[in-house]
This record gives C-alpha cells, structure tokens and sequence, in this order.
DNA sequence: CATGAATGAGGGTTCATTCAT
DNA sequence: CATGAATGAACCCTCATTCAT
C-alpha cells in the first residue's frame, strides 16, 4: 500500500481544493495538477483518469482521519471522555464544511460518482465499515465499562452513538450558529442525550 | 408563484430521472426535456440555464414533500402520533435514496452545485427554514402538551428531534439492513430516545 | 441508403483533403468540418467518431467513382474500346494521386486503420468485391465476344486484365515520367499485352 | 553508412511490430524501444524524431530485402530461374502482408507520412531507383540472353516485368484465395504472360 | 410559442519529446 | 551514454446554448 510522492500531492492537491470549497464535480484535472505544481500529463502516469484521481483522495483523506480518530480513542480509558474526545476531533479535523461533507456521504454511501466508480468503491473495502467498526468497538468498550445498558443491541446503541455524533456535525456545518447555544453547551447537552438513551 | 405546465413537466422529468438513480451531475439538458416530452430549446423559453432547471425542480420536490408533512401533521393532536407520522412518512416518502440524499443535503446545506448558483439557492427563501419551522412547530407543540421538558432551549430540542429522524432516514438508507433489527423495533427504539432526551 | 446534405458536405470535404495532398492519417476533425463549412459539433450528429465520417467518406467516393466507371463501360459494345474506356478513366479520374491510393489500397485491402474499423469495413459488403465484379464482366463479355480465349480460367484473365490496369495507374502515379514514353505509346503497349495474354 | 547497434535494435523493433500487424500509424515510441529492450530517451540519442525512425527502419527492412533478390538473382543464369526466382522470393519473403504492403507502397510511392518528412525520403536514394536498377539489369539481360525482343523499349519492358510480379503479389495478398488457382498455375500463367508480351 | 439542427467553448486524455540523474 | 519521469501541446468529443424556421 505504498504511495508515491506524486500521488501524495494530487491526493493533497484535491484535499486542499475542495477544503477551498470548490465543487467536486467541476474540479478539473489542470486545477489539481496545477494546485500539486506538477504538469497535467504527470497525473496520468500515476492515474488512469480523473475520477479515479478524485475517489482514491477521497479515500486517502477519510483514512487519514479514521485512523487519527482511533489513535485519539485509543488514549482514553473511558467512555466519557472518549465522547468528548469525539467532539473535540470534530471541532478541529472535521469542522471544515467541504470534508465534513464528504465524510457524511461516505457515512450514508450518497456519493455521486459516474456508475463506473461506484464499483471503485466497493473495491475500497468500506470505509463505512471501519467506521462501523469503530461505533462498535466505542460501544462494546461502554457496555464492558458498565456506562451503557447491555440489553440494547447494538446496532440500536451504534445508532444512537452515531445520532448525536451527526448533530454536532450539523451543529459546526450550520451556515448561522444564530441562536445562542455554546458548543459548551451543545456538547453537555449531546452528551447527556447519549447517557439517557444508552446508559 | 404560478408555475407553467411546461415547468412542472421538467420539473417532474428531472425528480423522475433523479428517483430513477440516475446522477444528478450528469443530467443532460435532453435527457430532461426527452423525457419531459417537449423539444431541447423550449426548457430555454422558461429556463435561463440547466442548473436553473434542476435547482429549481429540486426546490419544487422538496417544497412538495414538506407541503405533505405539514398536512399530515396537522392531522394529529399529540406528540407520539406526530412523532410516529413522520416516521410513517419517512417509510413510504423518503424511502427512495435518491429524494432521500437531495432532502438530505438540502437540511444540512451540503448541496454540490456551482457556486455561481448557491446565490440562486439563497434567492429561494431556505427550505432549510421551512423545515426549521416545522421542527420548531413539532416542538413547541409538544412543550405545550406536557410531554417535552420545557427548560431545554429549543435549538437542543430540535436538535435531538432531528437527530432520531435522521438515524430513521439512515436505517432506511443502508444498503444492507443486516443486522436484525426490524422497522418497529427501531422506530419504537428511537421514539424512546426522544422521549428519554426531551421528556 | 439515403444520405443527408450534411453528411455528403463532410464526405465532400474530406475527399477534396485528400485529393489536396493531406495525409489521411494526420485529418483534422477541425480541418474536415473547417472545409465542409460547418461547426465541429455538426461532424458528431451525423457520425460517431472521426474515423467513421473517413472511413465513409472513403467508401462513398470509391462507390462514386465505380458507379461511373460502370456507366462508362456500358456505352462500349466491343472489348477493345472498353479497354480504351478505363484508360481513359484513369487519366481523367483516378490520376490524381490520392485518390488512386485510396481505390488500390482498396484493390488490395491494404487499408491501415484502427482495427476496431476494420468491422464497419466488413459491414460495407466489401467494394473489393465490385471491382472484381466490374474485372469478371469485362471478361465474360471478352469470352461472349470471342476476343479472349474461353480455356483461361477466369481468375486468371481477371488477374492480366487487372495487371495491365494497374500498370498504367502506376504510369500516372510515377513522379516523374522521364523517360520518353508517350501516353498513347503506354495505352497500345498495355491493350496489346492484355490481347497476348488472352487474346 | 555504419549503423550502430541500437540502432539495428530500433529498426529490428519496427519491423517486428509492423510485422505483427501493428498499424504502423499507430505505433509509439514507447511501443519500439520496448520492443527493443532500451529506454525510450535512449531512441533520441539516435533519431530525432519517431518518424525518422520509423521511415529509416522501414528504409533499412527494404534495403535488406533488395540485398537478398539481388544475390538471389545473381545465382541464376537465364530469365526463366530468374522470373521463378522472383516468384519464390515473393513466396517466402514478401508474403506477409505487412511487409509486402509496405514494399509496395514504396514500389508506388504511396507512402502516408506527414509531408515534412517525404523529404527526408527523397534524400534517401530512392530505393524506388533501386527497384528500378534491378528491374533494369533484369530486362537488359534478358534481351542479353535474347528471350526479351530488343525493340521493345526498356521502360515498356520494366512495366511488363513489374505487372506480372505484382499480379504474384496481389495473388498471396488476397484474404481469400477462394477460386481454384494452385500456386504453380499462377506462377506458370504469369510467366507465359512476361514471355508473351516480351518474348 | 415550439423546435431541434447547428454550434464551439471547454476539458479529458494521449504521447512525442526533453532533461536531470 | 542511458534512462524514464515529467511535461504540455494537441486533438477528439461532449453538450449547454442559440436561433432560424
């Protein structure tokens, strides 16, 4: 699974793009090319078209943070703080408008790609089963701590997990935070949520 | 705010072609009009542009299904009813995957569309508001009622509303509902959640 | 088998670029449109790709010019002014250099084209087989008219009667004709080999 | 005219793929130097360009060819083993379609390469002149050996010669041999033709 | 109004050529 | 010398838009 510099940077190159708020669907190769300074026919030495160029940095990106996520789980001892250590990780890596939405789609499998790569995808062997994997493990790790009820299954206790996880999402990728709710509060609030339906 | 037959004609062609599963970034001007029925430069006698054409359906279909929910919910008188319509209505409505993920991006805002149309989109008076409103209307109702707490602001309130009908939209939305868990015990599962969150 | 305007303008350009001198390996969609006076776009609601409008368009000149070369044959009632009659064809028609290239590749399939064109090739009920038609007439009528002895097998008469042909193409087809031999001298040369040969 | 060893490597190359029923039109560089087992930029150490590698390598092929009728030719001592000679050689060596086309496309100078470089073969000696001198010297001797009629002007001659060789060549050039006409009928047919028209 | 034939700007992709190693 | 990674000019094709009928 090794990747070559150049890659690196077109994959970075898409990243950065899209961060900037450009629209996946009319980014051009030359943008990408010229955004990771190198020239456009070299992005065809190392891809087979554009679209493949754009999945597999989408992918690359969601790995990177998937597997940042559960090296900062992996610090806590708790459930408790593994919740806010969540919601600080939103705060910082997944704050961004653009790759939050790319995140989410990924989460409920809306991608819009050509049919053709949809087939690329199922290839990636799913990041939503990592992530998955992840809300399973975070739950498994409650029940075992005595914090979540064992009775509820737990596809139920991932979805309420996962519930309140989104509503944070939402909360930073609302346009206008105009009613007054601190993200204090927000959190001790979705925090709460997750005790009462879990705990 | 009279709509002609014409736009309704392209307006249904474009949710057909969407609920079809065909991609929204790949729509043809002919592909709409084809299967509206009408030549390729009529759409132009109504329509500046193609993105007007499919913003402006999508806004139609959204605007639609809103228009039933409040309908449906102004046949109930009390929370738990209100509560099981919408996940009645999220069954049999929003069901498709498509109208699903369009409704979707338009809650949290992450539509993909040239930003020389995001202007548009504010132009049209946020269906993000409309289904503000009816969140807000779902809530205070229930305030009223008795059955929600009314100390919690009601951005939380609506917050943890929204998130249980959001992890209904999922469950429906997954590829592979595997793990058994069936339609009622979710929906009794996640009505419980709110209750245990905001009662 | 009827062919629109358009279609004929591009099979009219492309011709006329042959008979220009431009190699057809090097044809420019934009050279092709550009000379049949229309938009590059019009060149793709009539054909598929570049190769098909050459391809056709090859086909339907070498159509043309068999088709009068066939008329031309009709009006002789003896051998030795049939023989005369293609001569003559070839000075006035197949002289040019390009063109005489393109029907003798034809002769010989010697076409080099993209092999995914070798079908549509296939599919054109093959002109090759016309020449040979047009070659097996001439010679029936040789034999009916007791010029050409009936013990040749008929491949064979074809195949003097064709060799001689093609000799003279190759005449015209000489970049420079230094040595003095005089078109009438090279036509009784050749009509009085095709009589020893068959006669 | 010493021609390093790369070079014969890249010629080698070229004539392979051409043999192999590579369009010629088609190939790349990439293709050649791998086929010769060098690095691509090591080919323009040698050539300045992909066509002049391609016209020198097909030079070279012909070249080698010429060489070979030419001793062949020279083992014989009258007209007749000569003529079969010929036929033999075409037989064995200009059977393949490809080389045969492109021997014959530079027997009629109907080679298709971008204009600039028709120069480049002008500067080459003509191999046509070759072909030309072989035809020559064959004619003189038989008018030497006193089986061609001297009055017959040599131009004449040649093209009498020419045409029953090509008839041979078309023979083995066509898909379908359908119609019976054994080899050796062909072969006699075509000699008894050269001997009529210059005996 | 309605149409669809015509258009050409735009962009993905190829591949001959270069040049730093 | 030899290499092959990098390059970008070139070109085919798509499709939104126009406009004559």
């Amino acid at each position: 699974m090794e990747v070559s510099a150049k890659k690196i940077a077109l994959f970075d190159a898409v990243i950065a793009l899209i961060e900037d708020g450009v629209d996946i669907n009319t980014l051009k190769v030359s943008d990408i090319t010229n955004r990771a300074g190198i020239g456009k026919g070299t992005a065809y030495e190392y891809f087979r078209s554009k679209e493949e160029i754009i999945i597999q940095a989408l992918f690359y990106d969601v790995g990177q943070r998937i597997e940042k996520i559960r090296r900062l789980l992996r610090q806590y001892t708790n459930t408790k703080d593994r919740i806010h250590a969540v919601f600080q990780w939103i705060e910082t890596d997944a704050r961004q408008k653009s790759s939050f939405t790319q995140l989410f789609r990924m989460a409920n499998g809306s991608f819009e790609f050509s049919n053709s790569l949809k087939e690329e995808m199922a290839r990636q062997e799913g990041y939503c089963k990592e992530i998955n994997d992840i809300l399973t493990a975070f739950v498994e790790a409650g029940v075992a701590e005595g914090v979540f009820r064992r009775e509820i299954s737990p596809v139920l206790q991932r979805t309420a997990l996962l519930s309140q996880i989104m509503s944070f999402m939402i909360y930073f990728h609302q346009e206008d935070i105009s009613e007054a709710v601190t993200v204090e509060e927000m959190k001790d609030f979705l925090y709460e949520n997750i005790m009462r339906m879990l705990g």
